[in-house]
DNA sequence: CTATACCGTGAAATCGCTCTCAAAAGGTGA
DNA sequence: TCACCTTTTGAGAGCGATTTCACGGTATAG
């Protein structure tokens, strides 16, 4: 319709090559008049790239409860990708079975790559994916293997600074109540706790939590049996610390005057409890970001591999650690 | 490697016209020792189809504060997606620009259908891919082309259960505290709020809010300057009904004594709040494993279209309306 | 005026699969 | 053993784009 080949015609669709301003109007406006959009799948055939990202959160449990994590995580990543024009497809498997269903479609190659979230310590996932040549990228930090990139937050230093707070303020019988201890967020967590009560000459304390409000009631009322006089509580995430405020209130304890407590999140939650929660705000919004870039960085130049990022977290003082500077 | 040829190969792998035991075994043998996977643009690309449906959610909002609203919707969409081999790619343009990018990539047809969420009440961009010949589906409904199927939720009816609520326990001066009227259901839940009303012969007393909190404390502000001495608000959402307790509360209104209080959604808020917030439950879940059913139905018979959806609410009592029953 | 370079365009190969059609193979009953 | 019917398999034609290569045509320089 245009009076040119298929071949300009493309030309003109991809606007890489340079096509003359006359041809190139005239193809646009038989385009127009056709309502011809070019196929994606033929396009993706012979150029071998989709334009498509995965995210894959192989986790039931946070999205029903507390904070919107991956609202904000996706948003963030489809800040970055939508500049460039990729689109995201979302893998959610709820079940082992469907865990493998997601491997066996990445297999087939319908993305140009994967970012994978919530893994838990050695998931052979990324390492497998990476092995059949899928860029990826883990959001969480994983050692197995050098060659595989990552965005993390800096859980240890976070939880070291909000365990080193404690102390500032005076505490001194400072326990913590960890997340599931198979996940390296809630291990650097913990590490971060521990370094600062060593550093500081103090013993650790530590019960372990899931990060849900339920375990780190639980696991208040067990840390209080084994040592009623304590007089701080560093939490791993925000809803345990919901938690233990209702185990605190439960047993009588005044926060912050008898046991300070802080969280990890900064969750919105973190806010609007009573006392305010002085917690460790984590920069989800950034870090989608970052994981989409990184994965973009690799998809365009696959021999840079192996590059990791750790974003910065930031102490939150509200009212819940006494600590009003 | 098998020994036999690609048609043959293509028959195991795509499963459906059947093929002898030992030829079955030998292809698959020979798959797996080449790590054969079959390419998804090669196969889109002659079947016409890409087993993979876009969710468009063109609102930037409700991503940040209070419930997961989405989440939950995306998990009962994947719960049916997943039990069909279809995959989910998420689309969620911020700005009118990337509304038009939305568009213009489903016109390249990558996906078999869409599901739209959010809408705006005369947004023209179901009919407009509707006529392109996609599918669609509409979270929400929309009048406006009696050929455009939707799943949408019981608001009208759950407004009115509320409101009548309210007057069972004895209310007379019952206001509203809207939510965004250009949305459907905000229009809806009023209009169940007006109905409930004219049919006790009560006079309506309304104030627009938007469904955050924020708007819900200013909106109750007024009303509380209208007409001091109401005695029961029905808010269009629970992050309303938050805000409209703290005007309350900085108003010297006892909750449920002076003023009743009843939300809408039922979020996960509503448990929460001092005193709970009797709520509308809303059934998000299974809306979107819902919208999912039909938009498969209609991928695999598009003739029929214009199905239409809706799903009962339910009134969850809890404390802040004081109706104890 | 000729030689050189560059730019825009078209012909044709190619991407990796599915599916129709027809032939080969295998079974069954007389 | 043969005719006939039912499975199972292979050959080959697309699906709808991109991209390489080569070829005129035009501009620039000598």
């Amino acid at each position: 319709m245009a009076g040119v080949s298929r071949a300009t015609a493309s030309r003109v669709f991809t606007g890489k090559a340079r096509v003359s301003d006359a041809t190139r109007r005239a193809v646009e406006r038989a385009a127009r008049q056709l309502r011809y959009v070019p196929n994606q799948a033929a396009r993706s055939l012979v150029t071998g790239r989709t334009d498509t990202v995965a995210l894959v959160i192989p986790e039931p449990v946070p999205w029903l409860f507390g904070d919107p994590f991956y609202p904000v995580l996706i948003r963030g990543i489809n800040e970055t990708l939508s500049a460039h024009e990729v689109q995201l497809v979302l893998l959610a498997p709820q079940s082992p079975a469907e865990q493998e269903r997601v491997e066996r479609y990445l297999g087939r190659r319908p993305v140009d790559g994967a970012l994978l979230t919530a893994l838990h310590e050695h998931d052979p996932l990324p390492v497998r994916l990476r092995d059949r040549g899928l860029p990826v990228v883990l959001g969480g930090r994983i050692d197995d293997d050098p060659r595989l990139s990552y965005v993390d937050i800096d859980n240890l230093g976070g939880a070291r600074r909000a365990t080193e707070h404690l102390i500032q303020v005076g505490r001194r019988r400072i326990a913590t109540i960890t997340g599931p201890l198979n996940r390296v967020s809630a291990l650097d967590r913990r590490a971060g706790y521990r370094q600062a009560q060593a550093d500081a000459g103090l013993p650790p304390l530590e019960e372990e939590g899931d990060y849900t409000p339920e375990a780190g009631e639980q696991a208040m009322r067990r840390l209080l049996e084994r040592q009623p006089d304590l007089d701080a509580v560093f939490c791993a995430s925000d809803p345990t610390a919901v938690g233990a405020l209702r185990a605190l209130a439960a047993a009588g304890r005044r926060v912050p005057q008898d046991v300070a407590v802080v969280g990890f999140d900064d969750a919105a939650l973190a806010a609007t409890t009573e006392p305010p929660l002085t917690t460790v705000h984590q920069p989800i919004h950034e870090m989608g970001r970052e994981m989409a870039r990184l994965l973009l960085e690799i998809i365009a130049e696959p021999t840079r591999v192996g590059r990791r990022v750790t974003l910065a977290t930031q102490l939150v003082i509200r009212g819940s650690s006494g600590g009003g500077r």
